[in-house]
DNA sequence: CCTTTGACGTA
DNA sequence: CGTACGTCAAAGGG
């Protein structure tokens, strides 16, 4: 079947066809991307098919065709070869790390249901140019994407080659006037003008010396190739002779870059239809690939929105499965809005859907009183979910200065909006009957967010005790390693929700996102809220058979709340102290610099690891030691200690190396301390950090913005910097409290190791006595060294720790860490095979879990690469260690919380750094507050070797050291 | 402008 | 060749 033959298909005046060149398009993206910077973990290069993906996504969202078809060259040659023997000779040179992508991106089109088409004998030129032809007989706008110029020769008015520029993204739109502009030729005079001039990248010679400009020249003078070859013999000079020496060549040239327009392709337009994306294909293939999620979205996004053209368009054979249209089960209900002006309004609104409302007394009203080993924690959630309000607020949750913009509450099939704009005074009655609705009806509301939620609420002058569900605690909870930014990714990624770019909110809208003070309108409001039921209704039944509503119930909720106290009180700086220490840091950082850039001789960056690099390993000619994972050396601080040490007789890159460690040093603390200025919210002179409570895949919590989780402990000078943390006005000191060891004693715990308990219960210097345990020698007898080697070892049990590592830290021979190591685990056998337990059940399970039923999965446990699977099975031996530490400070910190209210003190919480709390302690509070809070923190939990705790007092968080 | 990298701070 | 995080400045593609 010929084109001519095909039965003509009209097509809308607007309708597209988008031909792509498979080839031209993978060999553009390979070597416009580095291939280090895509390449799998197995070490599969990902350069050409994320490229490719990422172009595709681009031209779909730009032109939104509704055809789209993919050419593709086949193995084995064609009528070109016969003819040219060398043709394309370059190609065949492909680098092995291209030609493994082609069939991956050919997996990948057929996923993303776009068709692609190889014929054997024919190249992707000569079907790209039928199926041109084919569209514009049809009538279709036709775009063709391709690098090879040849293509140019199917310009028209109706087809458009889409030619990437020098830079892969952005693309020419290749007009019959951009031809003549570029070429001085029309379309259909260029294969006459590339025979002449040839073409390097098809390894096809052309007349020498003779270019674009020469070729156009004879072209636009003799009519064409045929009519300069007829006048051959009139042109003079050198390039004339050129010419005559060479006219079989360019003969020969013009006939193979002619494209076949008429190949029998056996389809017709109509099978070019998108859009049947196959999402399980999708995952599977961009999880090989590793590919992240924002990836994988937007391809999804792009490729999903051509099924809604092309289905609308086309007539075509769509009778696959639900995939492209969300069906029943995930379909958003959503409820129909209902804008709140007056107080008797809203009363009326909850009375009449009070109804539909059925949560069970016992959910409702739950709040954990006892985490001991004994507590009931099979409490489920059950059909509740489905019974409750929903109850949402739009604004920024930024800790101490949060907005608001509206709050909604819905029932399943409507919702009361109350606008909350931020210059107008909300009434107070309203107000009031808003809060008598939470007050009353918390243990049966669904929340995104309870903190944050809170923020907002604080805004408008209103609280909420716990409520009965939030469904960003519980997606982290059901997967701890996953992490949503938003409602939207939280949609898409549980509920397999995927939105329309019109429906698309701006980034941001839908959750708590500040610097958005635009309006949403009611109909965003109302989706988010439907997709938060949606999430509890999907969520719920997780939990539930993990056992973990728990878990969200008792721990999360609970700490969320007091979490949320800590970061609405922030913590106060001294001001004037953090201005002056950044001063003299910046002072000595400079100092450092000037007697760094002496040595070197040139004032080079020093905070820029290349330049180092530079100077270092070239100029200096130092002996690099280690290499980064991307196969530079390193220039880190221990690398730069041992060259240090070992350049002593080299007077010049020995002062280099000691001015540059302490320029290190002594910039980044000055960066540490600008960070915190930055930070201070001018109205209270405090800093209020926000705590990520679904974050960290361990279960620990993070603190961002700023981070006050990493501020300096280990050396006396950056240790300074805590002592800028006061006590606020109307306060008198700063509290301390550290747990010491909790993790080897959840380990003693744990594995049930009669030594290590006894070791923690003898309550004596604990490493020094697990010391004389691993050597058989009396406490008295034990060394520094012995004392801090087994101290590692220790340490590094929960890390998995491998005998290489900890020889490299302790800088003994492996020969002698592996004798540690032995010694270690003859005397604490238990917990060798406790930590060997670990990795084995996660392996048999698919996760580990702490001991208050938090899950992780370890999918990587199974995968084939050594590295990947190593790395896997450390993590899971340590997150049940660390999630059960994180799990009992969180326990710690609602009971200290409880405590503190009961006890009615001012004194509270302001700081959590993982084992530690930092507390404001109010006049005259410090004895019993400290007796409170160390209560709280040491039976947080009953374990087979008591908790020890540590408290101490100062005027600043430095002095409350102890 | 945005993302990635290298370095480094904490538990 | 030790887990879990967050942040900065530089560098690179755009």
């Amino acid at each position: 079947m010929s084109a001519d033959a095909q039965a003509p298909v009209s097509a809308a005046a607007n309708d597209t066809l988008l031909v792509v060149d498979g080839h031209s398009l993978a060999f553009r993206a390979f070597f416009a991307l580095p291939v280090e910077n895509f390449s799998t973990s197995e070490g599969q290069a990902t350069n050409a098919v994320w490229g490719f993906a990422s172009m595709l996504s681009q031209v779909i969202t730009a032109e939104q065709p509704t055809r789209l078809g993919v050419a593709f060259d086949v193995k084995g040659g064609t009528f070109r070869n016969t003819m040219l023997p060398q043709y394309k000779g370059t190609r065949e040179a492909a680098p092995e790390e291209l030609l493994t992508q082609l069939p991956l991106i050919q997996r990948m089109l057929k996923a993303l249901g776009v068709t692609y088409i190889e014929k054997p004998g024919f190249e992707g030129d000569d079907i790209i140019a039928t199926l041109a032809t084919m569209g514009d007989k049809a009538g279709y706008h036709t775009l063709v994407l391709s690098g090879d110029r040849d293509a140019f020769q199917l310009v028209d008015d109706n087809v458009t080659v889409l030619y990437p520029g020098h830079h892969f993204k952005d693309l020419k739109h290749m007009t019959p006037q951009s031809i003549v502009d570029k070429y001085k030729v029309t379309p259909a005079q260029y294969p006459d003008l590339a025979a002449l001039r040839g073409e390097t990248a098809d390894n096809i010679p052309g007349v020498p010396g003779v270019g674009d400009g020469f070729a156009a020249k004879w072209i636009n003078q003799y009519g064409s190739l045929e009519g300069i070859c007829e006048h051959a013999d009139e042109i003079g000079g050198k390039k004339g002779e050129a010419l005559r020496a060479n006219i079989d060549q360019v003969k020969l040239n013009r006939k193979v870059n002619a494209l076949v327009r008429d190949v029998d392709l056996g389809i017709s337009l109509d099978d070019l239809g998108f859009g049947a994306v196959d999402t399980k294909q999708v995952d599977e293939l961009f999880k090989e690939l590793e590919f992240g999620v924002r990836t994988k979205s937007r391809v999804l996004k792009t490729f999903n929105a051509g099924s809604t053209v092309a289905t609308s368009t086309a007539t075509s054979t769509s009778t696959d499965d639900a995939d492209t249209e969300a069906d029943d089960d995930t379909a958003l209900q959503i409820p129909d809005a209902v804008v709140i002006e007056s107080t008797q309004q809203l009363r009326d609104w909850i009375a009449a859907h009070q109804a539909t409302i059925n949560v069970p007394d016992d959910i409702a009203d739950f709040r954990a009183s006892d985490y001991s080993e004994s507590a009931d924690r099979s409490i489920t959630c059950g059909n509740a979910v489905a019974h409750a309000w929903t109850l949402h607020a739009w604004g920024s949750a930024r800790p101490g200065r949060s907005t608001s913009q509206a709050l909604a509450i819905a029932a399943s099939d409507s919702a009361a909006i109350v606008n909350t704009p931020a210059d107008a005074a909300l009434n107070s009655e309203l107000v009031q009957e808003l809060q008598e609705f939470l007050d009353s009806q918390h243990g049966c509301i669904i929340v995104h967010g309870y903190k944050e939620l809170l923020h907002i609420l604080k805004q408008v002058g209103l609280n909420m005790d716990l409520p009965m569900f939030d469904t960003k605690l519980a997606g982290y909870i059901s997967q701890p390693d996953f992490h949503a930014d938003d409602l939207q990714q939280a949609a898409e990624h549980f509920l397999d929700l995927h939105f329309d770019q019109a429906e698309q909110p701006t980034q941001g809208t839908l959750d708590f996102d500040e610097e958005q003070p635009e309006e949403h309108p009611d109909e965003q409001r109302m989706r988010d809220l439907a997709v938060i039921r949606s999430l509890a209704l999907t969520l719920g039944p997780v939990l539930d058979s993990r056992k973990q509503y728990w878990l969200m119930r008792a721990i999360e909720l609970p700490v969320s709340q007091v979490l949320y106290g800590m970061e609405h009180l922030g913590a106060k700086v001294d001001l004037s102290r953090l201005t002056n220490m950044r001063d003299q840091f910046a002072a000595d950082a400079r100092f450092a610099q000037e007697e760094a850039w002496k040595h070197a001789g040139s004032e080079i960056n020093l905070q820029s690891p290349k330049q180092l690099q530079k100077v270092l390993f070239e100029d200096m000619g130092l002996k690099p030691t280690k290499r980064t994972k991307s196969g530079s050396y390193t220039t880190n601080a221990s690398a730069l200690q041992d060259l240090y040490i070992k350049s002593v007789d080299n007077e010049r890159a020995n002062g280099f190396l000691g001015a540059l460690l302490r320029h290190r040093e002594t910039n980044k603390l000055k960066q540490i301390v600008q960070t915190l200025i930055d930070s201070v919210n001018p109205a209270d002179v405090r800093i209020h950090t926000t705590f990520e409570q679904t974050v960290a895949a361990t279960g620990r919590l993070s603190s961002v913005d700023p981070n006050l989780q990493n501020i300096p402990n280990r050396n006396a000078a950056g240790r300074e910097i805590r002592g800028v943390f006061v006590p606020g006005e109307g306060y008198e000191a700063l509290m301390s409290c550290d747990y010491s060891q909790v993790e080897l004693r959840i380990m003693a715990d744990l594995s049930g190791d009669e030594a290590l308990i006894e070791a923690f219960r003898s309550g004596a210097d604990f490493h020094k006595y697990v010391a004389s345990m691993v050597y058989k020698l009396p406490v008295e007898q034990i060394t520094g060294d012995q004392r801090s080697h087994v101290k590692a070892m220790s340490y590094g049990l929960a890390y998995g720790l491998s005998t290489f590592g900890l020889a490299q830290q302790l800088k003994i021979a492996p020969r002698e860490a592996e004798a540690l190591k032995n010694r270690y685990f003859d005397t604490f056998g238990k917990v060798h095979d406790y930590l060997e337990s670990l990795v084995s059940s996660a392996r048999e399970q698919g996760y580990t879990e702490t001991m208050f039923g938090r899950r992780r999965y370890f999918p990587a446990l199974r995968s084939v690469n050594r590295v990947a699977r190593d790395a896997a099975e450390r993590a899971a031996l340590n997150a049940p260690i660390q999630g059960s530490a994180a799990d009992i400070m969180k326990i710690a910190m609602i009971r200290a919380d409880q405590a503190l209210k009961d006890a009615h003190v001012r004194s509270r919480i302001i700081l959590q750094i993982h084992d530690e709390l930092v507390v404001e302690i109010a006049p005259g509070e410090a004895e019993q507050v400290t007796e409170l809070v160390k209560n709280a923190m040491e039976h947080a939990v009953n374990l087979a070797v008591p908790l020890d705790v540590s408290c101490g007092i100062g005027a600043d968080w430095q002095l409350a050291a102890h």
